[in-house]
DNA sequence: GCCCCTGTTTGACAAATATCAAGCGCAAAA
DNA sequence: TTTTGCGCTTGATATTTGTCAAACAGGGGC
């Protein structure tokens, strides 16, 4: 029993042996942080692979004074993995959103057991590959919609996730949200404005889907943009033999 | 001595013993493409590893009767790695750009391979990591940078990749090039005129830069963003103690 | 050498997005 | 309750980017 009890039937922690488990958080920390404190810089080098064990985490980057969202966390993502892996610099900030709690799992830990341990050789290719492909799907969100369109399909993704009961409410503030779809807070208000003519309203942050079948005709949510994919690898195609 | 004696020395086999690669290689093809051939199409299942072994791939992805391209392979790039490893339907679709030689490994063979050697193993993340994080310096690219400041930073990579004598020819066709860029032909012939006031000049695809600190100057290329990485991890920081 | 095809450029215009400034509204502090 | 602050919205306007159509240019086949 450790203080990382919770993390221990994590996909990504879950095939690995107690000795190993033992050995990956020798020098880990857990760590509580208050909202929107920086965690990481773009730039710094991966001294510990992150995991959102509660709240939430932005990842950011900037570049000649503008700054632009990349990705939300919530539990029980990870973050930083790529970096720790190559041992190179983050090519992202992080920082909190939400009061969280995290636990840090130093990279050099991450490095050796990943030699020993077959299964987590395997977890952390899995995991890898998991925020790759969610990477192009945000690459190609960003460059084949429009801003009206991305927000469709972000309240589209919301909605079936929510519970398809008709409304659900922005968990972050606007102006992040903006930034994470790639728009400026007054273009996001806007686009809001423009959703009205396709079944969607807004009261504050609490969005009503007053006709699902429109917005999604409009959206036109795309399994190879939107679907959100789960760490475990499929060892078969399920359904087909 | 196998077909594949060119590709053992890559970084992703160089470290794998005989009978792995052997194995790795049972099933496996050699090809050769005219320019143009689609290769793969979004949405199917990875059958295959593919490695470019000569000539020139183009990485893209359709939604809603749009189109754009998210990368160009060169010799010796890997595609399709994420979704092998997945066994998941491709995000992306990919076409031959130039006459090509290219390798095709069976998913299968790469994900026992995997399990059992484990330099393949540390292969495999170090090259999906590099995928990853070029994935991530393109979304910041294209979200952080106007047309014109993109097409700038194109351009100083390659003055600086294929000699800094002050010109080079464009690879690939314009509107691949657009594509590539996240913008429409015309859109790439007006941001070429822009850069004449940044000390670029064009003539055909032979482009020149007359002044290369006025377009660095206007360019800002960021390490963070334009970087072009290794796929080998460095074991330890270089230079650092 | 000439023609045709295709890729590129240019121009005029429209749409999308950003910027700047002002006003609004709600919630926390006084 | 009132005030204050901050995030959000709205309006006016500028910039960026896309669309459509036409002109242009160069290379391959005849």
């Amino acid at each position: 029993m450790t203080r990382f009890e919770e993390i221990r039937s994590l996909p990504l922690f879950a095939g690995i042996g107690d000795e190993a488990f033992a050995a990956l958080t020798r020098g880990a920390y857990v760590q509580n942080f208050p909202p929107a404190v920086d965690l990481i810089n773009e730039g710094e080098t991966a001294d510990f692979l992150y995991i959102v064990a509660s709240g939430s985490v932005e990842l950011y980057a900037g570049w000649n004074g503008r700054e632009t969202s990349v990705a939300f966390l919530r539990p029980y993502d990870t973050f930083i993995l790529a970096a720790t892996i190559k041992n190179a610099p983050y090519l992202m900030s992080a920082r909190t959103m939400t009061k969280s709690r995290l636990i840090m799992i130093p990279s050099e830990n991450v490095r050796s057991i990943f030699e020993t341990d077959t299964e987590f050789a395997r977890a952390i290719v899995s995991e890898l590959a998991k925020c790759y492909r969610a990477s192009v799907r945000n690459l190609k969100n960003e460059k084949l919609r429009t801003a009206v369109e991305r927000l469709a399909n972000y309240i589209v993704k919301h909605y079936r996730r929510e519970g398809e009961d008709g409304h659900f409410d922005l968990p972050v503030e606007k102006r992040k949200l903006a930034a994470r779809l790639g728009m400026t807070p007054e273009n996001l208000s806007r686009a809001f404005s423009a959703l009205k003519n396709h079944g969607v309203e807004v009261e504050g942050s609490r969005i009503t889907i007053r006709e699902p079948e429109r917005l999604i005709a409009f959206a036109k949510p795309d399994p190879l943009i939107d679907k959100e994919e789960t760490r475990e690898s499929p060892r078969a195609p399920s359904g087909i033999a």
